[in-house]
DNA sequence: TATAAACATGTAATTATTACAAGTGCAAAT
DNA sequence: ATTTGCACTTGTAATAATTACATGTTTATA
């Protein structure tokens, strides 16, 4: 069932938990983008002993090595990816919602600092804004 | 001395005030990327009386008439730019400052939905993350 | 099973941001 | 010039997100 979860874990070097996996699994079964707090929200049903520290510290730990993208499209609020392979981001400005766009590696790093810049680049993000086809009905 | 910052506020029909002005031209002289509190700071010592509401009020304003940027590069940060031709930016997880990196209209946009997909996009923010050359020295 | 290291927990503190009500000052109209 | 209204600013208080930290628990290994 989390078998995938747990192979991620490991496949990024970070030591498999309960809690762990469970908040992997999270990501890899909702590609809602979810906050800390929703996170926490769905998963404190299943496991009544977990703290919101305990999310923080581990969705944190995804990003920092790589097994999940740390999100700060919106302002109000970071979120989360558990898809890592490249893709762009769009917040919808009205019901803030994010949707995930294609886009290749190549796209990602177009114009990207060179290593002779003597920069070193660990990850990219493109953020479109706007409004999504729903919100822009709504508003016209 | 604050014409280009009174002139760029009529540009994008935002009504100038004396905080107004002297925030954008703040901006407008100091390409750092700054805080709301690093503009409140500054900007306390000449106008005493400047809220921190009122940095807040008119920053957020300027991003919402395409005068400045809004920057959510640092998670832990929001911050802001005056110039708004298009570039990428830059965050070293070290030192925490924001480099600015060339980027045409045309690269921002790479990949971008179209209108036939529904979306409307008002605007587009390319971030790099990594290690500046300074800090990589350090590192190694 | 003893021990140490790694993890998780909960509370409290901190910080960023927003809400809101009251005050100020400019600008148009009389 | 004076009044009136509106936009702008202010300060305080509330809210929400995040972090620090000390304690407790689990896990892996000898």
């Amino acid at each position: 069932m989390m078998d995938s979860a747990l192979n991620t874990l490991l496949e990024y070097g970070i030591h498999p938990s309960v809690q762990r996996i469970a908040i992997m699994d999270y990501l890899q079964k909702h590609h809602t983008h979810p906050t800390v707090d929703e996170v926490y929200v769905a998963l404190h049903q299943e496991i009544p002993t977990l703290s919101k520290t305990t999310v923080y510290n581990t969705l944190k730990l995804f990003a920092e090595q790589g097994a999940a993208q740390m999100l700060t499209i919106d302002e109000r609020k970071v979120c989360f990816d558990g898809v890592v392979t490249p893709h762009a981001h769009f917040l919808c400005k009205d019901c803030g919602k994010v949707f995930d766009f294609p886009l290749s590696e190549e796209q990602m790093y177009v114009g990207c600092p060179t290593k002779e810049s003597g920069f070193e680049i660990t990850e990219a993000h493109v953020y479109y804004k706007g409004y999504c086809s729903e919100c822009k009905k709504k508003r016209s």
